[in-house]
DNA sequence: TTACTATCCTCGTGTAACACGAAGGCAAGC
DNA sequence: GCTTGCCTTCGTGTTACACGAGGATAGTAA
């Protein structure tokens, strides 16, 4: 039997992540000793190793819910559950492909700031050269490529 | 000279968020009419444009916020933003791998799941092979490989 | 026994980036 | 004069906790 610290420190959680995940129903092993402490055993540290791992995954809290309540279901919900990890799986593969345009965009921006900082320094006696770079500027800023 | 319903629709951007970037100081550019209506000039909706791809790529409000502070100081911040914009840089690619790394991982959970799909439709005459299904099931959910 | 320390509890507030709706003002058209 | 449609501000709701306050309890040291 864990105390909440120690479950923290097992599953790699905080303390106040610990707590509200149980609070919110998503340890459903977890008992209250005779002083209401939360007692976690070590079906209830599985429980907030597998929470832990959806989360991380980009389930939300409630979503998480949802599953846990269709694994105390049994095993006649396994279709279901099958169902919306399928579909957690395709959100997941849609962030994915924004962060790899995110990284394309911000990587063209640090280049056109390259190009500005090389084309800055040797041409400082040149006035004409500060249009270039003011109109480079404009590019990184207002660049509408995302 | 454009209204804020109008800089949303040329923008892309909802009411509230053009609302809100105006009154968090990230569009410099505009300004209030005598009944206190705000009003888009291009400049501003470049702006607009601006926050849009930035915020788009991930960067914060706040951080939107330091780097606009330092546009309109002018030229002589460009390597302080040179430098803040290969930071985001850096931001984003973690966000990339981590998003990349909870792919992997549903797609062993999901490929988990059919499995047991496939090993429960033909044995539920044979009631051994439960036992196979169940262990299964506790490797999806407490798979911890995140 | 008293005191101290460590841990636990609950509860309330703060965060980010808006979404949403209410209540009210203003101009234009019928 | 009234409705329509847009604008304004303000206040609350959202998510997933973080953080601290205030108070209880249990174990240990003097």
């Amino acid at each position: 039997m864990h105390t909440v610290k120690e479950a923290a420190q097992i599953t790699g959680l905080t303390e106040h992540a610990v707590r509200f995940y149980t609070d919110k129903g998503l340890v459903p092993s977890v008992q209250r000793n005779q002083n209401n402490i939360r007692m976690f055993d070590e079906e209830s540290i599985n429980w907030l190793h597998g929470v832990k791992c959806l989360k991380q995954s980009g389930m939300s809290i409630e979503a998480i819910k949802t599953y846990v309540d269709l694994c105390l279901e049994g095993e006649s919900t396994i279709p279901q559950r099958s169902v919306l990890m399928m579909e957690h799986k395709e959100t997941a593969l849609a962030k994915l492909e924004e962060a790899k345009r995110h990284v394309v965009h911000l990587e063209e921006k640090t280049a056109l700031y390259q190009a500005i900082l090389e084309h800055r320094t040797p041409d400082t006696t040149n006035p004409g050269s500060w249009d270039k770079v003011r109109h480079m500027h404009a590019e990184v800023f207002y660049s509408r490529s995302v």
